[in-house]
RNA sequence: GGAGAAGUACCCAAGAGGUCGAAGGGGCUCCCCUGCUAAGGGAGUAGGCUUGUAAAAGGGCGCGAGGGUUCAAAUCCCUCCUUCUCCGCCA
């Protein structure tokens, strides 16, 4: 949610935000709405002073003997327009609030505007790997090793999903286990959140009402769940209506769910394998940070993504975001892309973003700041570490063997009792 | 799923239609006393949103949430949410 205040007092530094962004925005209406509301206010308060006033003189006069009939009378017809006004105001309140809600975070002042094309790459890691046979594409390398079956999951749930077997499930085990670990001795707190959640979670993570279609609803739940597309979607919800101590931020989370997402026709024929599903496991960094430290934090989260790619030996690049591909609560979008080299190209494996106060603001997620003692919004970020479903075909691509075998990255082979290579398995 | 009980400030808790922003504790801050500690004594400290203003003063709203009754609601009524206890059902 944008700052009203912002947006009467510096429209055209808003208005010029967003149409980074892509949005022309229009805020004349919401303004005139706002001036509106104020004026309301004020005139309202008169009134129920006066109506305060008269009511609490009550006792006083009915000692007294006096008339009482008549402050009944004059209070009753104040509330008359006192009504009148609180509907009106309720009306007005809830004008602001429909037309706020929809629009995206502001984009940080550096950006580039427009779409992916403007991302620009900061920085590689490792080398394209070179194969001097022919190399497999991670679909008939899974299959030939036997560590997934697309064909079965095909039966048991449909198309868009694959089943984990044997080693297939070790290995993206190990994975989980080096991320979790890895997130553990870097202090963050270990969460294992629900994975239904009600409407509200997903208005504050600036989910909805945008990507209303994009998440499954649960059918017969009275109020409305849906199961979480991302485990950020919890994260950011934790402190919803809290006021934190400035001294315990920022905090340090993260969480281990599946990510459930309809994906609506959305698949393309490079997508194969696992690239894109409706479901996929992803380990979610998250923090709650103050204003002075976000900056900071999203520099840890965006270091701690890329350390986990380079260590698994892969061969990557970290983007930075052009307005307009940041997701819609982000102001600050970096997304760290694996190499796929049966596809050519590279695919996202963590997408690192700050929110700065857009999704606190939905939330009401403030901290009381130390030194004024003031209250504040908190600055929520989040980053994938990472998603393994694009991890893992990358990584048997790039770690692929003449013989048709794949070598477990080093890191993996205490999860995986020492397993250091897999072979084909003989049909 | 059924039946009960409860939700008041940082925490515990009083409050049962009018002067209640809300007693009393605890906590916290400062001071005194004791060689130090434990203990004791004194003083202070009550949130948040919003309006208003140069800043203030002042005002409005807030006792789980939302409605209602009333001139007046923490207090009465309704709906919902949450927590606890008991019963049933089921992995």
């Amino acid at each position: 949610m944008l700052d009203i205040n912002l947006i009467v007092n510096n429209t055209k530094y808003v208005h010029d935000a967003l149409l980074k962004k892509g949005f022309d925005v229009d805020f004349k209406n919401v303004i005139e709405l706002y001036n509106k509301r104020k004026d309301l206010i004020v005139k309202n308060d008169e009134l129920k002073t006066e109506k305060n006033k008269l009511s609490a003189s009550v006792p006083v006069v009915k000692k007294q003997g006096g008339n009482i009939q008549e402050i009944f009378e004059k209070v009753k017809d104040l509330n008359k327009k006192i009504d009148e006004y609180d509907a009106e105001l309720k009306k007005v309140e809830e004008d602001i609030r429909n037309f706020l809600s929809p629009l995206p975070n502001m984009p940080d002042d550096d950006l580039l505007p427009g779409e992916k094309e403007n991302n620009k790459v900061i920085k590689e890691f490792g080398k394209k790997p070179e194969f001097n046979f022919k190399a497999k594409d991670h679909v008939e390398l899974c299959e030939s090793l036997g560590l997934i079956d697309y064909e079965r999951a095909a039966k048991i749930s449909g198309r868009g999903t694959w089943l984990y077997t044997g080693l297939g499930a070790r290995l993206e085990w190990a994975l989980l286990n080096y991320f979790i670990d890895t997130h553990i001795n870097d202090g963050y707190k270990f969460i294992l959140p629900p994975h239904i959640l009600n409407e509200e979670s997903g208005y504050t993570a600036g989910q909805f009402p945008k990507f209303k279609q994009d998440v499954f609803w649960l059918e017969g739940t009275e109020p409305k769940k849906f199961i979480l597309p991302t485990a950020e979607t919890a994260l950011v919800n934790i402190h919803r209506n809290e006021i934190l101590k400035e001294e315990n931020l920022p905090e340090k989370l993260f969480a281990y769910t599946p990510c459930y997402r309809c994906e609506a026709g959305s698949y393309r024929t490079e997508e194969r394998g696992m690239i894109r599903g409706y479901q996929f496991n992803k380990v979610e960094m998250f923090q709650y940070a103050t204003e002075k430290n976000s900056k900071q934090s999203f520099e840890e989260l965006v270091d701690k993504a890329c350390k986990l790619v380079e260590r698994l030996g892969l061969h990557f690049r970290l983007s930075k975001l052009a307005a307009g591909d940041c997701s819609h609560s982000m102001a600050r979008t970096y997304d760290v892309e694996v190499w796929i080299p049966s596809m050519g190209i590279y695919k996202e494996v963590s997408s690192a973003s700050n929110a700065n106060d857009y999704q606190a603001r939905r939330g009401n997620i403030r901290y009381k700041d130390k030194e004024t003692g003031k209250i504040k919004y908190c600055h929520t970020l989040n980053a994938s570490g990472l998603a393994t479903s694009r991890v893992l075909p990358a990584l048997v691509e790039q770690c692929q063997n003449e013989d048709g075998s794949v070598t477990i990255p080093e890191v993996l082979r205490k999860y995986m009792g020492g397993i250091e290579k897999i072979y084909p398995i003989n049909k």
